[in-house]
DNA sequence: CACCAGTGAGAACGATCGTTCTCACTTCAG
DNA sequence: CTGAAGTGAGAACGATCGTTCTCACTGGTG
């Protein structure tokens, strides 16, 4: 791997870092060590840590919601299955090695108050994410309502998961959704 | 106020950067001047900033817990409605000024990773406040599932009105428990 | 060959942090 | 008064961080 785009090399050893440490606790020596790098090249491909830190977090955002977009559109079946396979691609994730929660959350608690970028794309992740699930939950036939109700399940697994080292609050939630999607989708 | 006992003066000086700006973001020298204090008397009340650290979550952890078990008492009603009642506490908390999400989940994803201490204090704090949503459910009749679910309810919540800085993500988790404990109680 | 543009490796720089030390001053005991 | 003990105010210290600079070297061009 070490022909690899430089570019690359240098965010999958930001990724592993920030991500496994948080932000402020690893300095750019360390990304340069990680990832094989000078000094020079790093400050070449990412002028300053914050240009860095911005594209570990969009990079990560469109990996993890199209991770999850491939993972639903083949667990195929109905509409209402589709949505469910949501806490089932969630458990997944929770189970991998060294899973420590939403790097969007993490990072905004860490950063969101003095880096604005941060913040932004912490709701960005969020927003994203609320949107898919509102979209396979319209195609379900459950109401908008019923949406946010799942998201904030999905949102609740990953911080608790993250807090106990956990995976089993993805089944906890699956439950959860199982019993208000009937709830919607009876009344 | 300037003659309250210097400790709790300087974890109200604590509790406020640290919380509002993340910890690694305030230096220790932000503290003796939010506090008033200068540097002798801070490090003879605390002789690190990791005692700080660790006082500061341990007070957080007490009077958000003692605040909430007083206003779930004061509201009276039916086991059921004091169930509720916790989401409309996390309403009136959301649309504090200076609402920052979960000091504990902040924190946890800022220094868990190499803070044990921290990590231990967030895995605490959610444990009791988990705990003491079971024994609010098993009084209203809810199986403990349930109590699983309106956890992360409540845990989505708060990232959701956090990243969004929109209160109204308690609202939406308190319909979700109804419709879960509506659920539960039927079954 | 001479020359130049760019590189690797890492030292250097300036800022900031957590923590400790200095020192003039006060207070009180004898 | 003399001296011991403690304080306020902030400088100082050593470490670390983000960022830039040095310098010997390499490869290609005329």
């Amino acid at each position: 791997m070490e022909h690899e785009d430089p570019r690359t090399r240098i965010l999958d050893a930001a990724e592993e870092l920030f991500y496994g440490q948080g932000i402020q606790a690893v300095g750019m020596d360390a990304v340069r060590a990680a990832s094989g790098m000078t000094m020079r090249r790093l400050y070449q491909h990412f002028p300053s840590k914050n240009d860095l830190v911005e594209a570990y977090l969009l990079r990560r955002d469109g990996r993890w919601r199209a991770s999850l977009a491939v993972h639903v559109s083949r667990a195929g079946g109905t509409p209402r299955e589709q949505l469910l396979s949501v806490f089932d691609w969630l458990g997944l994730w929770f189970a991998e090695p060294g899973f420590r929660g939403c790097a969007f959350v993490n990072s905004f608690g860490e950063l969101g108050a003095t880096t604005p970028v941060v913040a932004a794309a912490a709701r960005h992740h969020k927003e994203e994410f609320g949107g898919y699930l509102a979209g396979l939950a319209e195609a379900a036939g459950a109401p908008p309502a019923t949406a946010a109700h799942l998201t904030l399940l999905a949102e609740g697994a990953i911080t608790t998961a993250a807090l106990h080292g956990d995976p089993t609050a993805a089944a906890d939630a699956k439950e959860a959704a199982r019993l208000l999607l009937d709830a919607a989708l009876a009344g």
